[in-house]
RNA sequence: CGGAGCGUAGUAUAGUGGUAGUACGAGUGGUUUGGGACCAUUUAGUCCGAGUUCGAUUCUCGGCGCUCCGACCA
């Protein structure tokens, strides 16, 4: 039997954070809720990188890099950006520390203006925009920027809420308010296609509510994912900033008739936060479950021997003249000689989420053949060593697309369509201490239900359930309905959840 | 910053007002190797301080630490 590692139903954030081996500083160190990411947690986000790189720049979209710092008057210019942001940031008030008499070092030689570390990067790129931008022949200006960020959370959760996090923002200007409603939900078509396509999470695609929009922005896009306990988490956002940027830093451009016109700007955003959706949305108790696209090592091969040095030479060879082909048609695949039993290292590389393992013993060789392990089932196979290099990527393809399968489906069984306040709360999770007011005893879930559109009412269902609005989808079809609150007019249904 | 709970070996856990146990881990020697090996052996612990007591790891108070929950949050 497989040793659980941590219950998920007890401590879910523990349980994952034991899985990927990363860590959240604790709430008493000084860096609290900042976070450590192991070599194989970091190849996973590597990974990331290069795909969503990809991704970017065949869209013309080319990298650059702006300042760690932001100058608190920068801060100051677009009013609603200035009032979303002031509550959470790092400020940098000196630059040099002295000697005390007890060997202390005290803050010395005030800055004369406060700087502000990153929370995002709007208003110190777009101060350089203005400058790098004179005519309608210097648009669409498509920039984007992999950096870590500071948000100083009252309560982080490692991943999801971190003080301090890795991602990438990618800033567009354009010369029309249709370039860039297009580019917004260009990119978040990105986001979608890479979330579903590569980390096998589905995502619902929509707006997002006035009340959880961008501070900044005329409006929001997002993709909203839902974990393996039916909590809905945000993996990726898409800003359509209107001028309202432009107008506070002067990004203005000469058009074809000569005349000076404010662009019109997006930024999309994409965290660490989706890795610990990667691991909440397919994980199991034996361990992580990488999808093959994304997953740091695709196969692993473990080769099994008796006493004899001679078959453990054969086995050795053997296995190496697999790797070398699974390795030539583009694989990574990794070796484990490591002398250990073989039940052991099972469960580690299980743990560690590789999507195929590969047996090689003496009964194998003899029959001139392997044995195949899929990760997400368990399925064990025998291959003739002659087909692996056609049947390891079949294999890969085929787990790829269960993962999507069994999420999807799972979101299926947790969606549900409510018509009534009964209905609503029926499906609240059950209360605990100091909890939603009106939980029962349901699973939670995506609830699909009429909103009248009034952000009291979108405030008065927080308070009682604790679910909000995740987005105002897409793909949903009009319909006439009544607030599930009020009993107001609603054309359309929004997606209700708890949130992480 | 509030509310609750918990502090026993590297980790996980028992137990007791009088000698602190077990498992895993780690070290050594040997036998092993197709699902977390076995035998022998070694290793290491009651968060800190004060009080009650002949005696405190246990009871009381204070501190510190950790976890969970809440306020905050695109």
């Amino acid at each position: 039997m497989a040793k659980k590692i941590t219950s998920r139903e007890e401590n879910y954030s523990q349980w994952y954070l034991d899985v990927i081996e990363a860590a959240q500083l604790a709430d008493s160190s000084p860096v609290r809720g900042c976070m450590i990411i192991r070599p194989h947690g970091y190849a996973i986000w590597e990974n990331i990188q290069k795909e969503l790189d990809r991704m970017f720049k065949e869209t013309g979209v080319k990298n650059a890099y702006f300042p760690l710092f932001i100058p608190k008057s920068f801060l100051e210019k677009e009013a609603k950006h200035a009032e979303g942001f002031a509550k959470e940031v790092a400020i940098v008030t000196h630059h040099r520390l002295k000697l005390g008499e007890n060997g202390k070092l005290i803050p010395d030689a005030p800055l004369e203006e406060p700087l502000i570390v990153r929370p995002t990067s709007e208003t110190i790129m777009y101060d350089t925009f203005s400058r790098w931008i004179q005519s309608y022949r210097d648009l669409p200006l498509l920039i984007n920027q992999w950096c870590n960020v500071v948000r100083w959370e009252l309560r982080t959760r490692p991943f999801l809420r971190t003080m301090e996090f890795l991602w990438q923002e990618g800033h567009t200007v354009h010369a029309t308010k249709k370039e860039a409603d297009e580019e917004t939900l260009a990119m978040l078509e990105i986001y979608r296609k890479f979330t579903e396509e590569y980390l096998a999470v589905p995502v619902a695609v929509g707006y997002k509510t006035e009340s959880e929009k961008f501070a900044g922005a005329d409006y929001t896009t997002c993709i909203e994912a839902m974990m393996q306990d039916t909590k809905a988490l945000q993996a990726g956002t898409s800003h359509m900033l209107g001028q309202n940027f432009a107008k506070s830093f002067e990004v203005k451009f000469l058009d074809e008739k000569g005349e000076s016109q404010y662009a019109w700007q997006t930024s999309w955003g994409l965290s660490t936060r989706i890795i610990g959706a990667l691991i909440m949305a397919h994980s199991d108790d034996k361990g992580l479950v990488l999808p093959p696209k994304i997953a740091p090592i695709q196969t692993v091969i473990v080769p099994i021997w008796g006493e004899k040095e001679e078959e453990r030479n054969n086995i050795f060879e053997a296995a190496d003249k697999i790797a070398e082909e699974l390795k030539k048609i583009g694989l990574s695949v990794e070796m484990d000689k490591r002398d250990a039993r073989p039940g052991a290292k099972f469960f580690e590389w299980e743990k560690k989420g590789v999507p195929v393992r590969i047996e090689i013993g003496p009964k194998d060789l003899e029959a001139n053949s392997i044995i195949a392990v899929r990760r997400d089932t368990g399925e064990k196979e025998t291959v003739a060593m002659a087909d692996a290099e056609k049947r390891i990527p079949e294999l890969l393809e085929a787990i790829q697309k269960n993962l999507f399968e069994k999420a999807l489906e799972f979101r299926k069984e947790n969606t549900h369509a409510v018509n009534s306040w009964e209905e609503f709360v029926s499906h609240i999770p059950e209360a605990k201490r100091g909890e939603a007011e009106d939980a029962k005893t349901g699973r939670g879930g995506f609830l699909l239900a009429h909103w009248c559109g009034k952000a009291e009412c979108e405030a008065e269902i927080k308070k009682r359930t604790k679910a909000t609005i995740r987005c105002v989808p897409f793909d949903q079809p009009g319909e006439e309905g009544k607030c599930v609150l009020c009993g107001g007019a609603s054309k359309k249904r929004v997606i209700f959840a708890k949130a992480y």
